[in-house]
DNA sequence: GTCTATAGAGTGATAGAC
DNA sequence: GTCTATCACTCTATAGAC
């Protein structure tokens, strides 16, 4: 049942988007519909599942686009030096330079963690380990770089949500200075 | 109007429980109800504002403990030193070492941000520069103990995001005990 | 005819306000 | 408890592609 694939696959960003802004919770289905123009019948013709598997949806779709524009760059590269000055570069992209909230920790903090724990805790959890490679790499023993990798995950966390916090996106880019004068 | 004080006063501890585990969006009446034990009857008799004024109850109690507990003993405390210390054993202590979110963090990530703007960003603000203060007594330029107190602010945070995300609540311990080693 | 995509009226349940 | 609005969701109807 290729639901997305045939169609409209272009539904999904505007999904991830009022899942990111408004959280599960907050993202009810009019908002849904009136932001991806789609009326109930169409969405629930691509979703039968509703709004829990469109978060699914979201969830898989940045969750894939991490895996081939992060996470798999990170085991690969050649130099593990740029590599990890590479992921910074994109993560500054996609987060718009800390205007931007992360969808899955917004997951995270309210209830919705506990209806999607499996997608939330792998997100973060493979984000560590091909970092904690690309640092392995580097000449640090296995401890020190999942331990490097668990801080620098959660330094990017934290400065994402001070900066909604506090309307100041350059909290996240003075964050991601330090860390690429620490890790590159 | 004395609503609070006359009465119920321990409705609150409650009431920031249900806000934090669940975020505005998902603290719904019937919830809150049965958590505090209230008919709706009650809970607009103490609240006329509705859900809106409980919440904001909840982050002026939260903002109140955190000015008492911690804030006010940073700027004040004889060996900054000792201070900041302190302030971290509190912090673990508050968030029940990892395993507990934080209210005015999860507000800040959902819509709920637009809601309470001034509440949201006056917590960071007012801690991280009580931080600064104290870390400025301690030798610190002004400039240097600012960009110590966002980065340790940040830290926590994210360490909070992501032990709830990965349910490891040990990530949160590691981040404090990493920020002891470089702050004492 | 079948299948997919669309819109939207209508469902019961539950939301928050009072 | 009672109210109305809104929730997630279902269903019917229609359209065009094959």
């Amino acid at each position: 049942m290729p639901r997305i694939a045939s169609g409209r696959p272009d539904v999904l960003p505007a999904l991830v988007e009022v899942f990111r802004e408004h959280g599960y919770e907050g993202a009810s289905l009019a908002l849904i519909s009136q932001r991806t123009g789609l009326g109930k019948g169409s969405l629930y013709n691509f979703f039968p599942g509703g709004k829990d598997e469109m978060a699914r949806a979201v969830l898989t779709e940045v969750g894939d686009w991490f895996e081939h524009t992060i996470f798999e760059p990170l085991r690969r590269c050649a130099d593990p030096q740029s590599g990890v000055a590479q992921m910074l570069d994109r993560v500054v992209d996609y987060f718009h330079s800390g205007r931007r909230a992360c969808l899955v920790g917004v997951f995270a903090l309210a209830s919705s963690r506990d209806r999607f724990p499996l997608e939330i805790n792998s997100y973060f959890r493979v984000w560590q380990s091909d970092l904690a490679t690309a640092l392995a790499r580097r000449g640090l023993d296995a401890d020190t770089a999942d331990a490097l990798a668990e801080e620098t995950i959660a330094t990017l966390q934290g400065a994402l949500v001070l900066a909604r916090a506090r309307d100041e996106p350059d909290i996240f880019l003075r964050a991601v200075a330090r860390l690429r004068a620490r890790l590159t």
